[in-house]
Parts: C-alpha cells; sequence; structure tokens
DNA sequence: AGGCGTCATTGATCTGAATCAATCGAAGAA
DNA sequence: TTCTTCGATTGATTCAGATCAATGACGCCT
C-alpha cells in the first residue's frame, strides 16, 4: 500500500532534500562522496529511541525526514520536550563527553550519523561545513530563546496559538502543507513541550476552536481559519 | 573609596582575564594587537541598555567583567530574562539582521564590541576563533536547555534552589566567591528569570531559610549552609 | 462487523503561584 | 540623626492550570 518513491530510499547525499537545510550544503557537490563514506543511514520507527540523556556522545545526527522530540527528564519523572526536530536539523552537538537530553522518533524517522571523530575531519577539510553549523546552532538558540518566553511568560492559550504557527512556518519552510497544519505528536507531547497537562492542552484547542481561529480536521491536524488572529493572542492580544 | 587595580582598566587583550573563557582564546599571543585593532572597549553603569531587541544587528560583544541581563518581552510588559551573562561569554550572535533579545547592565559591566564585518575577517584570518565560538554557542544551548526543564516542569522551591547553585557554580568558575553567592540582580529580575513574581522568589528564599539550606546574609548575598540538600531539592528530592 | 485498548475530551475539584495589600528595612538625603 | 524612598518581605485572597474522574471517539485486531 505505502507509495516509496525512489529518492526517500536513496543512501546518496546528492539526492538527500535536507542537505540545503543542514551543515551538509558546506560540502561541494563534487565531494559528497568523502561525505557518504564517513556516515550511515539511520531509519527509526515511531517511538524508537535515537539517544540518551547520560550517554557517551560519540555521534551526531542529521535529521532528514520525519519528526523527533529531544526531552530532558526529572528524576521523578517530569519530562519537558525541549524541541522538535525536522529535516535539516541535527543533534548531538554536545560540549561534555555525553548526551544532555534524549531523543525520539516521532514519526518514521531517517537520520544521517556521523561519527564525532569522522566529523571533526569533515570540519577540517571543509570549514564551511562548520560555519554552517554555527549558523544552526545560532539559530538553535534563538529557537530556545524563544520558548523561554513561552515557557516563562505566556498563558496556556498564548502558548498553543504560538505552537500551532511554529509547526505552520516550520511545515512551509520545508515545503510541506503549512495549513491544515500536521500535528504528528501526542497531547502528551505537546503539553511536555508547551509546559501543560494534555487536559490544559485539550481545553485550549477547545478554546481556539470556540473562537473559531482553528478547526481540528482531525485530531492530528488542524486548520488554522484565522492565521492573524492566532498570531495576535500569541502576544497577549486577547 | 574604590580600588582601581591597574589590569582592570587595562584596553589590552593581553592582559583580558576574559580571554581564556572567551572566542579570543582562538587568537594567538603574539596577534592581539591585530584583535585590538577591531574592538572597542566600553564600560556600561548598572541599568544601561547595551542591546534593544529588534534593533539592527551591527556588533557582537564580549562581556569582560560585571554581569548582564538578556531578556524578550511581550507587547504587554511581561518579561523574560533569558539568561544573566558573566565574563567571557558572548551576546549578539544573531542570525536575521537584527538582535533577538535586548541588553541590559546588573552591574557596572565591561565589554568588548566587535563590529560584525570584522569579526568576519578575524574568523577568516583566525579559524580558531570561530570554532571556539561554535564551543561557546552550543554550551549557551545546554544552559538554554536546562532553563527550559526549569520554567516547564520545576516548582517555585526547585527553581530558586537550582538558581542558587547555577551561580555559586558560575562563581567558582570564574574564580570568584562561589559560598556566600552574590546576587548581584534584584529580586525583580530573579523572578522574572525564573518565570515568577518577587513575591514567590522571596517566599522561596524563606521556605529555604526555614529548611536552614540558604541564610542571606544581605539581601544580595546568600549563604549556601547544605549545597546538597539544594542539589537535592533541584531535582524533585523534597 | 464487533470488541478492545489507547488517546482525546470534558467535567468537578483542588492547589501553587499570582494578585492585591500592608508593612518592613536598608541606603541615601537633608 | 531623622526622614524619605524604594526594594524586599509577609499576609489575605483569587485564579489559571493541575489533578482526579468520567466519558467519548478513533484505530486496530480478530
Amino acid at each position: 500500500m505505502a507509495q516509496i518513491c525512489p529518492e526517500d530510499e536513496s543512501r546518496l547525499c546528492a539526492d538527500c532534500s535536507a542537505r540545503p537545510l543542514s551543515m551538509c550544503a558546506g560540502v561541494p557537490d563534487a565531494d559528497l562522496m568523502v561525505l557518504e563514506r564517513s556516515i550511515t543511514d539511520l531509519h527509526i520507527e515511531p517511538r524508537g529511541a535515537i539517544v540518551d540523556e547520560g550517554e557517551p556522545a560519540l555521534h551526531m545526527f542529521n535529521v532528514t525526514a520525519g519528526t523527533v522530540k529531544i526531552y530532558k527528564l526529572l528524576p521523578d519523572g517530569r519530562r519537558q520536550i525541549i524541541g522538535f526536530l525536522m529535516a535539516g536539523d541535527f543533534l548531538g552537538l554536545a560540549v561534555r563527553q555525553s548526551y544532555a537530553y534524549s531523543a525520539e522518533a516521532v514519526t518514521p524517522v531517517r537520520l544521517c550519523r556521523f561519527p564525532r571523530k569522522k566529523l571533526e575531519e569533515l570540519f577540517e577539510r571543509y570549514p564551511m561545513m562548520e560555519k554552517r553549523l554555527l549558523g544552526l546552532a545560532a539559530t538553535e538558540l534563538a529557537v530556545a530563546q524563544d520558548l523561554m518566553l513561552l515557557l516563562g511568560r505566556k498563558t496556556a492559550k498564548e502558548r498553543l496559538a504560538s505552537f500551532l504557527l511554529m509547526l505552520s512556518d516550520r511545515a512551509k519552510r520545508l515545503g510541506h502543507t503549512s495549513n491544515p497544519v500536521a500535528l504528528p505528536m501526542s497531547r502528551t507531547d505537546i503539553a511536555d513541550y508547551l509546559g501543560l497537562t494534555t487536559e490544559t492542552v485539550s481545553r485550549a484547542f477547545t478554546q481556539l476552536r470556540n473562537l473559531k481561529m482553528i478547526r481540528l480536521e482531525t485530531t492530528s491536524q488542524a486548520l488554522l481559519l484565522d492565521p492573524e488572529g492566532l498570531r495576535a493572542i500569541t502576544e497577549g492580544g486577547a
């Protein structure tokens, strides 16, 4: 039943749709085989673990397809999802010896795995690659700072509105449908990202629905009826 | 009355105590005069603005002494402090054209200002400098992720305990007194960093005091009587 | 098609932190 | 020294979101 498009299964960097978005854009087209010799292509099913917090950080990963969640846990089980990663995003940039967070597939995921040592060599050979990584890290930092504002100061309704617009913008950037927005993650995941409970997330969906700003086509697909209104809510304008 | 130590007033990179902590460590000692030609040394008094969110991002800054707060505002005035920066930290790494946050001096502050264009040239000449910046950005990202966990999932008491230990660790790393810890920022600033109100911060101080884990020597100096106990609280162990 | 299990939604109640409201107290001014 | 001011603390009350508790609804398996 599942249609497999040949490009999707290719192991070739030349065919990688995530390449222009990732640090691999720093490698000249002619040298892509050098890249291919260093990396491993991984396919992970939903709920499959990618890395665990505290584990030795032997690899860095590029997400090439699908959605990954990265999260931190407190000993008593409280969880904060610190990001949803999609094509072009990296994970595993660790300063210390070990990963600072865990990562798990939300949808079926494709990843490029770089051994840390090989990556050092690649950076030596292609400084543009490291420059690109700095740019990506700077972007990640800005995203993280937006999330801090959300977690520290926004109401439940504002958080959900921000989340939906963020997903929609992200989908657009990746050339996916941006309206309706796909919500591949569970309500629990959304709650753990927004610093709320599933019940509160559910009630916030209902509020936005009652305001005629969204319609839930299905549980995992939201039609944004009034993106401008959502943007206003995002910043306290309601 | 104020003792001015000559090194503190030097404009020379060779004498800069923040250099080994900052991206400037990527420049060989022999070439420090190249660095000096590119930068401006700034002194800012408490409450003085350094950059404003939305302003064109013409410069990057290194903090060389004092404490800086960086923050984001919502249109209605809600504020989230996203970091306190100290010697060795940078600010103004912007992907876009404009700063993503505002920055203001908490104490008297010394900064090195790099015009963005000059910085590009320096990176070209000293790739180690850019490599160092990537490392610093990775560290910032990890700090940001810890703060997300705090903002999304910790109680007021846990937040304050985490904050005190973070300041203490930071002071130790900079060779300052780590116990008692200096609290150069106001209760309002602490509240805006921890996603709380001043009243709640005050009550959390009182709770930790009643647990005999801290003693407030003055409003801006906390003696940590039981760092291990605080560490336990940090992770939900009380 | 029917039954089951999981996840989402809705409802009732509780609670930690916010808000509103006085003091308190230390640093600076007269 | 006393007064003033502003930040910090403490107290009383409220409220947004958490928790506890049923439903509801969709997908999956047989």
